[in-house]
DNA sequence: CACGGAATGGATCGAGCAATCCATTCCGCT
DNA sequence: AGCGGAATGGATTGCTCGATCCATTCCGTG
């Protein structure tokens, strides 16, 4: 994706390791303990690397930002292919390893990309896009799920599959966001569980 | 509710409203630039008050802070009883009301107490459990909307309405994230109405 | 094998900001 | 009146943290 360097310098291959080193252990750091309280510092002990190095490949704080919006988007993104958004038993696996996946981390951090929505949308607009098109990417994947799902004829031909995965995305940050405050993954499992529930009735018609 | 002062510290009339002063103009600026990026100076001068007083009122920072999230649950769960959460058209309308809410601000700011806990859970646990306290004051209302809408017969005696009205507070918060990155109001009305149209579905069978 | 740009190290600066401190003024109560 | 605690003012401190700077080392290329 965006590059979000300075000027888009050359980088040799040892040069790109670093980087990715950096972005990595920034993208920890964020998601355990916020924007506002992970420092340069923090994230330059974190990663190993010299304070210099830092702004050699990066030109400030939240262009190192920006650049780990884009990784979360990136990871999210790509871990939510493998499953199958076509099938209401494909949802419903994918609640159950979204959930187990919250459980595993005692709800902590929320969504690796919902979070820095909340935390960045306000006062850096330039991330903010960058996180509105990390969304707009995640919702292309379940949007031909569902897609799929209706040219099939398993979903009802007066439903809107866009507007439906919209809403799917919107009751899993819900579900994320309360289950982060919470420290209790029932928010999450009740949104979920929910919007599955309508898209089998919109599909199956009957239970 | 909690009173977050220096050691309940005894408050005259005009301590009060000082103090109130200090809460309204702190939970203005946070609402509009997040937590981080709003500074004791800023709220001193939007409150016109000196610093002392800010600590005389306050121990610091964090406590302001956990005055703020109590003070935007009060205001959130006052705003929302007004609406009859125990029919659909009831919440329909409520629906109605927080996207021309939305529409109204441009879609910045997202969920007052939302937001908050996405900033304040990883970083102040003492706040998060505010948050959470807010949530649940917050899910008490719709869940007894709901209640009473099944005491009608008119949601089918096997949904747990405690659970859907953690599904549409969930959903609700999710709509209001994705609204507030995208600046746009389609995330929320999918997100409400997918979730009103499943309680419809749930009450009045058809359609 | 040397030239140059990339990569790295680490010291340092300087602004911003939370928090403290010491007065001074206000005001209710007896 | 006048005592005492509350309220207020504003200067000041001390530190965190982002950002800069100047070397020095690495390494691919001609």
């Amino acid at each position: 994706m965006s590059t979000t360097s300075p000027s888009s310098r050359p980088l040799t291959r040892k040069g790109q390791e670093t980087r990715q080193r950096i972005v990595d252990a920034a993208a920890d750091l964020i998601f355990q303990q916020g924007v506002a309280h992970t420092t340069i510092e923090d994230v330059r002990a974190a990663a190993d690397v010299s304070s210099s190095q830092l702004y050699h490949y990066f030109d400030d704080k939240p262009a190192l930002v920006r650049a780990v919006v884009d990784h979360q988007a990136d990871t999210m993104v790509g871990g939510q292919e493998t499953f199958d958004f076509s099938t209401v038993d494909g949802l419903r696996a994918w609640r159950d390893f979204v959930i187990a996946g919250q459980r595993e981390h005692h709800c902590i951090g929320g969504c690796p990309i919902g979070s820095l929505g909340g935390q960045l949308a306000e006062t850096d607009p330039d991330a903010r896009v960058h996180v509105a098109e990390g969304f707009k990417r995640w919702e292309a994947e379940i949007q031909s799920g569902l897609r799929a799902m209706q040219a099939r004829g398993e979903l009802t031909p007066d439903t809107d599959p866009d507007t439906l995965a919209l809403a799917l995305l919107g009751a899993l940050q819900g579900g994320l966001l309360l289950t982060q405050v919470k420290r209790d993954t029932k928010p999450l499992e009740a949104a979920l569980d929910a919007m599955i529930e309508l898209v089998a009735r919109l599909s199956g018609s009957s239970k």
